[in-house]
DNA sequence: GTTGAGTACGTAAGCGGTTACCTTATCGAA
DNA sequence: TTCGATAAGGTAACCGCTTACGTACTCAAC
């Protein structure tokens, strides 16, 4: 590996000049088979890869779109890091950017801003796809400017200057919380959130409200105990809940890592579930089908949702002018054992479908 | 966002020279503190987000490590997809090179080869880790010699003329029987492997040998039962098992989603866990700390081996001419109650340092 | 006053592809 | 024979940065 081989060795070894060996290998026309072939081997023998930085800059286009994602780990102790689900959207993200012909550039935002962001990310990308919250208002309305930028499961989105894809967590809970009282009669309903300013979480809790309220049941103001969106977070906050009153009917956690801390805490105060109390929680990650009782929650379409996230940008790219696009992905109610339900099919719920 | 700003508007703007711009961007020398202010505030007004393809071009390093992945979805219908540990993988490496200044690409080949290859992401890095078997030998030596590659968890590696990071699969598996032998007094051992061609299953085979050996018991030729690395494999080896033979006393499997899979016949044939027998994974997926009875496994450092590999090929991009690499990470016992353990504290194993 | 060193810049030649524009050769039709 | 069309392929400008050099100016020392 002495030098990376260039187009003008590929060009010198075969005869031609560099014109004619690009154009044979973007198979436009202007060249004889014999000569293709001469190309093709002498490409083959020098094992040239060509520089993506130098086609980039001639076409003005570097093929690669940029995935955003918010990492605590090194902020906050070993607190718990990225939220699990950013994985799926790198896997979606990923497979939509490979079948647009273009690849992803991964990176987690700890903190870094404005320069240094712009040089060690959005300079290398065509367009950006920002999960939730990883980079502060100035940021994205700067980088915006120069860049196609697509925000992902960010609240509030709507009003913001920005092409948005999320996921519909209000008709997830509603759904959710109907099939609570409807099914298994549950009356005196609790809500364990996340972290307070979480937009998530402020979504799925007014999902919540509005079907106790569509019930005709007391709707609360705010959430009955909150925690961060982990284990710990869950187990702590219904550690909380269980001090001061008898236990309800149901608890509806705000994620699914809540909901197993529930559990664990719920088993040791003596609690069944279901019997005693049905909980469940929101995601569907891997580790709900396994625990017992199997943990009924709502599906969020991660995978999709990451790979909408890239076409998003894509379709920006393509058409600057064209107007934003806001694109809302439904959730899928998941019935297993938490809630007292015995099967699990699914059954699916909110449909409202991209604005 | 009408079109990308350039150096040259920053400087424009700024009444300087693009020279002088590149050197204020840099914190190199040669311009007055003055002038300074006046060149960032000029980048922030526009927005500037410094064109990587032409810096890539102008320093010959475009600042990405591509990361390649198997991903077998497309292929093989709704099959198993990549591996799980594949998002640590990415995890890992993408703080790694975070953390030297770089970005990570990731691609997931599914069949791509050749010409394909080298122009979506060689071309687009600086370098190259690739995970097991995602590359064609053919095509990893062709890009080998324009560009630094780093083997994960690939067997033989030792062998091949390239830098390598690789998990000791062999003293897990050989930790993880001789306890079985000795704490739990398991005689009666079977080894269900993955796919025959795997690697990863091979090397655990011949752990797993080792120990029987070792303990003065018989070892099999060759596995007692194979199947994909999933589930559904896991159930049908072990379903196949039970057909022709009485229960063993501790099934071995090849990685923990096998292990799922076992623990489900075993359940459905009426047979207790550990009571009646003993069942192990490998990996440390998180379903294995949730399902009951919870799975004794081998923890593979998946985020490290990311990391390491990142590091490696960076430490190649550094010094072209250093000789071979070959770095092996220790994996840690994990015992839990499906082998009869009663507590979760995880004992330390292998330890074989880097070659 | 001349010289030398140092500071603060500007100039322009790359980096490795792409592609608009030319040139040359070939061939059928007028 | 001449002409126009088409095929095959070369020339060189350009994409937006970096950086080796060159230049102008200041200041201290001789």
């Amino acid at each position: 590996m002495a030098e990376r081989s260039t187009i003008y060795e590929v060009a010198r070894s075969s005869g031609v000049s560099t014109a004619t060996v690009s154009r044979v290998m973007h198979n436009s026309t202007g060249y004889s088979p014999a000569t293709r072939e001469r190309v093709l081997t002498a490409a083959a023998d020098l094992g040239w890869v060509p520089s993506g930085s130098a086609r980039g800059l001639a076409i003005r286009r570097a093929g690669i779109i940029g995935l955003l994602f918010p990492d605590f780990t090194s902020m906050g102790e070993a607190e718990e890091e990225s939220p699990l689900y950013v994985d799926q959207v790198i896997r979606g993200a990923e497979r939509a950017a490979t079948a647009a012909g273009d690849a992803v550039l991964i990176a987690a935002t700890r903190g870094t801003t404005g320069r240094d962001l712009a040089w060690s990310v959005a300079g290398k990308v065509d367009g950006l796809v920002v999960v939730a919250r990883s980079l502060t208002q100035a940021d994205l309305h700067s980088i915006a400017r120069n860049l196609p930028i697509t925000l992902l499961a960010h609240r509030g989105s709507r009003r913001a200057n920005f092409d948005t894809v999320s996921v519909d967590n209000r008709s997830g809970v509603r759904a959710l919380v109907e099939h609570l009282v409807t099914d298994h009669g549950c009356r005196d309903i609790v809500f364990v959130g996340g972290p307070a300013r979480s937009p998530d979480s402020m979504e799925r809790f007014a999902g919540f409200r509005e079907a106790l309220r569509g019930a005709g049941l007391p709707a609360p103001r705010s959430p009955h105990a909150e925690g961060a969106f982990t284990e710990a977070g869950g187990a702590h906050a219904v550690r909380a809940l269980l001090v001061d009153r008898r236990h309800p009917d149901a608890i509806v956690c705000g994620n699914d890592e809540m909901a197993i801390g529930a559990l664990a805490v719920l088993a040791i105060a003596k609690l069944r579930v279901p019997a005693d109390v049905a909980v469940t929680g929101f995601d569907d990650i891997a580790a709900g089908r396994h625990i017992r009782p199997s943990l009924t929650t709502v599906r969020q379409p991660m995978r999709e949702l990451g790979e909408q996230g890239v076409h998003s940008v894509l379709t920006r790219i393509g058409d600057p002018e064209r107007r934003r696009l806001n694109a809302v992905l439904p959730t899928e109610l998941v019935l297993r054992r938490s809630c007292g339900c015995r099967s699990a099919k699914p059954a699916s719920t909110s449909a409202r479908p991209a604005a």
